[in-house]
DNA sequence: ATCTATCGGAACGAATCGTTTCGTTTGGGT
DNA sequence: ACCCAAACGAAACGATTCGTTCCGATAGAT
C-alpha cells in the first residue's frame, strides 16, 4: 500500500524543465513511513527511491544525503509548537512539557532522537540541530522571562539557564525511552527554588 | 603505526584452544584508534580488522557486532568516576560536574557521544546504556541523599530527582558540544532551590 | 597422541552507496 | 513555432561493508 504511483497509477514523468511536486511528496511519504515501519536504520537511499518509485538520481538531485532527507521529513512533520500563557509561570512550563512529551510519544519523537543521534556524527546535522534547539530554548526562555517581569521570580533568577535545564529534563526522557512523566515533578525540581509562592 | 602486528612483528598466530588476549588488546587498540582519528563512522569491523590484522571471523567470535565492539572499547577506557566528600553537597555536584564535563572533553567523551547516538536505533546498545545510567544516577543519588542526610536539603526534597536534573544537563551539553561551562552556575540552577545555605 | 578451540586469511552473496548514462517528457526562452 | 534545457525514471557501474563460511596451522587440554 501507499506505493503512490500517483493518481493515475502510472509511474509520474517528468512535468517540464522544473520540479515535480508529486516526485517530493512521494519522496517525504516513502521515507516517513519507512522510518515509521522499520525504524531508523530502514531508512536507505536506495529504500526510500524503490517506495517511492524514484531514480536515485533524483534523490541526490533534491537532498545531498540521508541527514537532508531526514531533516525534511523532520520539517514537514513537526507543527507549530504553543507556547501556553496561563499567567502562571510554573503552569506554562508544565503545560510546555508536557506538550512536548506527548508530542514525542507520537512518531515524530522518534524521529527527534534519530536526528539527535545523526547530529553526534555528521557535522551539517549537528549545524541544523543547533539552530533548532536554540531557537527553542529562546522561546522558553521568554517564557520564563514573562513570569520572572510578573514577579514570580526571586531577583536573579537566570531564565535561560532555567529555560535549559527544563530542556535537558526533556532530552533525557527522550534519549532514554521514559516520555511518560510526571511533568508538574520534573518543573517543580529546576523550579521550586526560584519561585515566589505567594507573592 | 600502530598495526599491532605483536613484538616480533610476525602475525600472531593461535596460540592453542583458548582465547589470546594478544589479539583482544590489538583489535580494541585499533577500534580506538579508528574512533580518534576517523570519528564514529570510520568504525567498520572490516578496517578493525585490517588494522588489528585478524580475520573478521575472530571478530565476530568476540564481539557479536559493532555495538558490542564500541562498548567494549568504552569499558576499558572509562575509569572509576570519583565522587567527592567534601562535607558540602554544593561542592560535591559542582566537583562531580566539572569532572564530568572534563572527562568528556577527551576522547571518551567522544565515544559517550556515539554510544548515546548509537542506542537511538540499537536495543542491546540502549539497554547497555539503560544500566549504565541508573549506576550513575543511583551513585548521584547517593551523594544527594548523604547531603540531605546532613541537614543541608529542605524536607521532602527528592534526592533522585535532583540527580537525574543535573546528569540531564551534562546529557545536553555532551550532545550540543558545550562542555565547556560553568558547572557551578549549572548546578546552582538545580539546586539553589533545596539548599539551606546558613544552617 | 588425540581432541578441540583458537588464530589469520580468503572468499562468498547480499546490500548499500554515490555517480553516471540513457531515453523520455515538457515548459520556457528565442 | 521551434528548440534547448531541465527534470523524470530506470538501469548499470565500481567500491565498500556486512555477516558467514571455509581452510590450514597452531598449541593447550584431555
Amino acid at each position: 500500500m501507499a506505493e503512490k504511483a500517483g493518481r493515475s497509477g502510472g509511474p509520474r514523468r517528468s512535468i517540464g524543465a522544473r520540479r515535480n511536486p508529486e516526485t517530493e511528496a512521494a519522496v517525504l511519504d516513502a521515507a516517513a513511513e519507512l522510518l515509521l515501519a522499520g525504524g531508523p536504520k530502514a531508512l536507505s537511499m536506495e529504500a526510500v527511491a524503490r517506495k517511492a518509485r524514484a531514480g536515485k538520481a533524483t534523490l541526490y538531485r533534491w537532498w545531498p544525503g540521508r541527514g537532508a532527507l531526514i531533516l525534511a521529513v523532520y520539517e514537514r512533520m513537526k507543527g507549530e509548537t504553543a507556547y501556553a500563557d496561563t499567567g502562571s509561570l510554573r503552569q506554562d512550563l508544565v503545560a510546555f512539557l508536557e506538550y512536548l512529551m506527548g508530542h514525542w510519544r507520537r512518531p515524530v519523537g522518534q524521529l527527534f532522537r534519530l536526528i539527535i543521534a545523526e547530529a553526534q556524527s555528521d557535522p551539517d546535522m549537528a549545524e541544523a540541530l543547533d539552530r533548532y534547539r536554540a531557537e527553542r530554548l529562546a522561546a522558553l526562555t521568554a517564557v520564563v522571562a514573562r513570569g520572572a517581569a510578573r514577579g514570580e521570580l526571586v531577583p536573579g533568577a537566570d531564565a535561560e539557564a532555567i529555560a535549559e535545564a527544563v530542556i535537558a529534563l526533556g532530552w533525557l526522557r527522550l534519549l532514554t525511552g521514559r516520555t511518560e512523566a510526571d511533568c508538574t515533578a520534573l518543573v517543580g525540581v529546576v523550579l521550586d527554588g526560584w519561585v515566589i509562592e505567594g507573592a
